[in-house]
DNA sequence: ATATAAATTTAGATTAATCTAAAAATTTAT
DNA sequence: ATAAATTTTTAGATTAATCTAAATTTATAT
């Protein structure tokens, strides 16, 4: 048996959902649906009813029948909370044990679960307070605050701008190995040489080297504009 | 869906019972009864016979009905993973996130379960290879040996007699504060000055001080003699 | 050797989380 | 505005893990 923050018990599928929700509900303020939340978590929409009743009644969603659901301030805090330790737990699998930034999702979707206060800590220190993931994803403070940088994807950017990569929208495997392959990597120096309108490819310039990229890549990476 | 070594799914749950049976099994070689699998799972025996079926279904364990169990070979693999992550995961907790001994074990019960095979390892690289774990108890290698060293406990040593601290049986937390209150630790010399047969508590003498210990104490305290 | 006690198993329920199929509500298109 | 399509909910089952209470088997004691 565990316990939250609030002291009320809570499983791995509640924190699994509540996670889901948050994360659907980072752009916008409109409510997840239930047929994003079953996207979102490889199940059926008759399963998120249920679930989203019992959420409901435990205090961590709004929800009206037909209406999706929001997070409260209650849901929030345990969202956050669950997201700090994913994303602490892949730091450390990235700075301590020696893992790429294609490895550590699967990982860390187990150890952010795992329940203790003293040691997501203690681990946060360990790592020396780090602020993002190694996918550049922003990592919640202890009062699930997170501050947000002004980023934008590589696809908006114009012909000529320079930027540098600060984090990646898709965090599959694939798309991480493919980055790496490239020698593209959170910190390097993106130029775009041009833009193709036909199908929305990029030629772009990173360190010596230049590449071509399609639509895909580029709406994939976020960039800081220089 | 998580699958072991074996390629086989195996719950949490399982890995408990497994765990359990492999620890009861660990002096003598009698057969774990229902009972005292149900006692050292906090669970009811009708729970345990159903579970120990389909262990045995599932081929990790020898089960005639009202004879208990005993592990098969590819049940003592799961165990000693088991045991290996747990063991190693409190190291990490006392030498890399400033745990100590008492608090560590409620969280290793949550950490070992985590599947990785490369995490493991490289936490075991990490640490530089432990052999023991915070309170003495060996750390099985990759192929689920572990090499037993001869200790003794601290009850059966004569007047006289000196040894080095070197484990303890009893893991609670109450024993282990105690004995940090103590100054006893893994490692301490420790002479026993007398033994007194009506109650058969002790006078030993760690370090510089002398203290009277119960026959409780003695009776969790392992020691290698010298 | 029988009776009593203890250990173990079986039977029947319960809870969490899931599913399929059908019903109901909402949205979109004509 | 009505029909069609989509989304969401309900109804009824299933699986894993657990429980209580009763039945059965094994062990112990006279
Ligand atoms: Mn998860
Ligand atoms: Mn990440
Ligand atoms: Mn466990
Ligand atoms: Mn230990």
């Amino acid at each position: 048996m565990w316990f939250n923050y609030f002291g009320a018990m809570i499983t791995l599928t509640e924190e699994n959902y509540i996670k889901a929700i948050y994360q659907l509900g980072k752009y916008g303020t409109v409510n997840a649906s239930t047929n994003s939340i079953a996207d979102a978590l490889e199940t059926k929409a008759s399963s998120v009813t249920d679930m989203i009743k019992k959420l409901a009644d435990k205090g961590y969603v709004n929800y009206k029948p037909y209406q999706g659901v929001k997070l409260t301030q209650k849901g929030k805090k345990i969202a956050a909370d669950v997201v700090r330790k994913h994303r602490l737990w892949e730091v450390f699998l990235v700075e301590k044990l020696n893992f790429s930034w294609d490895e550590v999702h699967d990982i860390a979707e187990q150890l952010e679960h795992i329940k203790s206060e003293k040691l997501i800590n203690e681990l946060d220190k360990l790592l020396d307070y780090p602020t993002h993931d190694p996918h550049g994803d922003p990592i919640p403070d202890k009062s699930g605050d997170i501050k947000k940088t002004d980023k934008t994807l590589l696809f908006n950017l114009d012909e000529n701008a320079k930027g540098i990569c600060v984090g990646v929208k898709d965090t599959s495997s694939a798309f991480l190995k493919y980055l790496d392959k490239y020698n593209i990597a959170l910190g390097s120096k993106i130029t775009v040489l041009s833009k193709e309108a036909f199908d929305d490819s990029m030629v772009i310039q990173i360190g010596e080297t230049t590449i071509n990229i399609s639509q895909v890549v580029a709406n994939n990476l976020f960039i800081k504009e220089q």
